[in-house]
DNA sequence: GTCTATACTAGGATAGAC
DNA sequence: GTCTATCCTAGTATAGAC
């Protein structure tokens, strides 16, 4: 039978603390250049001087430059889910599916939205490839997902539309170039972007 | 004084259409692989083994990667001009702005679509310095800009969204995930795909 | 203007000392 | 696990013959 100390998660000691913090800074560099310049122009140099390491050092955490982005998505990932179980559970379906493309346009807005890995990318590769990203991937299309047919159930969200067509519409928004494309234009506050934005989103474009 | 072969248009020889012939074909090839992969992911190599040159040659005719980008990027803005010419002119405002979006979607399906360069490619740079781009891209917008007007001015149009977010929501059909998403799952025709992101740009997803 | 062959460099990855 | 120094492939671009 296993000790209590094997069975508990191990109270990590101050070396470990140092060592997970400086991997979250570097996933966290990772993130914000993907974001910026997107995976084939991200460059594992730039990474690294960005965090202040060595590139050699980084390398003793990541593998490749995929697992790297790898790890950035897994982490907005989970960042998702941290965001959807905040969500008040007394708000109307509809609502719940406002707050998180909101939530989401404002990552991007703050320069932290990775943009998708192009179909032929070896990230998209590496992502397909990774439990970790698609177990969270999947659970929250499945929570968006109860969402979408309970909006649907009490009328406030068309029932025509299918679902899944819903569900990439509302994942396009968390890289809309629209957001990018206003901010440029600098007319509006960010947060009048974002509600333009959702207003086209759940609205349409067309006069109601 | 100009002799009147020098003022008009020299009628070409066989040898400048083959040329011209061939230029055509690399850029459309270049044109493909933008679409497919992404400007840093598509490689020269690839392009002129796709054609069936040398590399060599193709530098011949381009002098480097972005200039062939850009190439491809006027050329699809003269597609796009091409196809703004012939939208029939009696129909209302907003149903041109919908054969637009329409039009747009289905080179995106059909795998014409070159995805946008990302804010940091120099691609970019190049394209912010090609007159041939910009200008094309400025007529474009100014059509659009008065078609988004007249929808508005008749009613059938938001009103209150301001005419630029509307002309980039609708650039934004044109390189739209979602379409690739729903492609991949299957389950629509292309025809049924463009309908659907068609009806959600214009209507929204909440119900009406 | 087309080719073959090659120069040059950026960037991903590793060796080996500490 | 961090560093410096290096390897090595891939990919842009060019030289030079025809």
């Amino acid at each position: 039978m296993n000790t209590a100390a094997a069975a508990a998660p191990a109270k990590p000691s101050f070396k470990e603390q140092m060592l997970q913090a400086r991997k979250e800074a570097i996933v966290q560099t990772a993130n914000r250049l993907l974001a910026e310049k997107g995976f084939e122009s991200m460059t594992v140099d730039e990474v690294a001087a960005s965090v202040g390491i060595a590139k050699a050092s980084l390398y003793k955490h990541f593998p490749s430059k995929e697992d790297l982005a790898a790890a950035a998505m897994v982490r907005l990932m989970q960042r998702t889910q941290d965001f959807l179980a905040s969500v008040a559970a007394d708000q109307k379906p509809i609502d719940k599916l406002r707050a998180v493309v909101r939530w989401a346009m404002e990552v991007q807005l703050a320069g932290e939205m990775p943009s998708l890995p192009h179909q032929n990318s070896t990230l998209r590769a590496a992502l397909m490839n990774n439990r970790g990203y698609l177990d969270r991937l999947v659970k929250i299309s499945d929570v968006l997902g109860g969402w979408i047919q309970a909006a649907q159930a009490d009328g406030t969200l068309n029932p025509k539309l299918p679902a899944i067509a819903v569900l990439y519409t509302l994942f396009a928004r968390a890289c809309d170039p629209v957001l990018g494309f206003l901010k440029a234009g600098g007319l509006q506050s960010d947060e009048q972007i974002v509600e333009l934005v959702l207003a086209t989103c759940f609205d349409g474009i067309a006069a109601r």
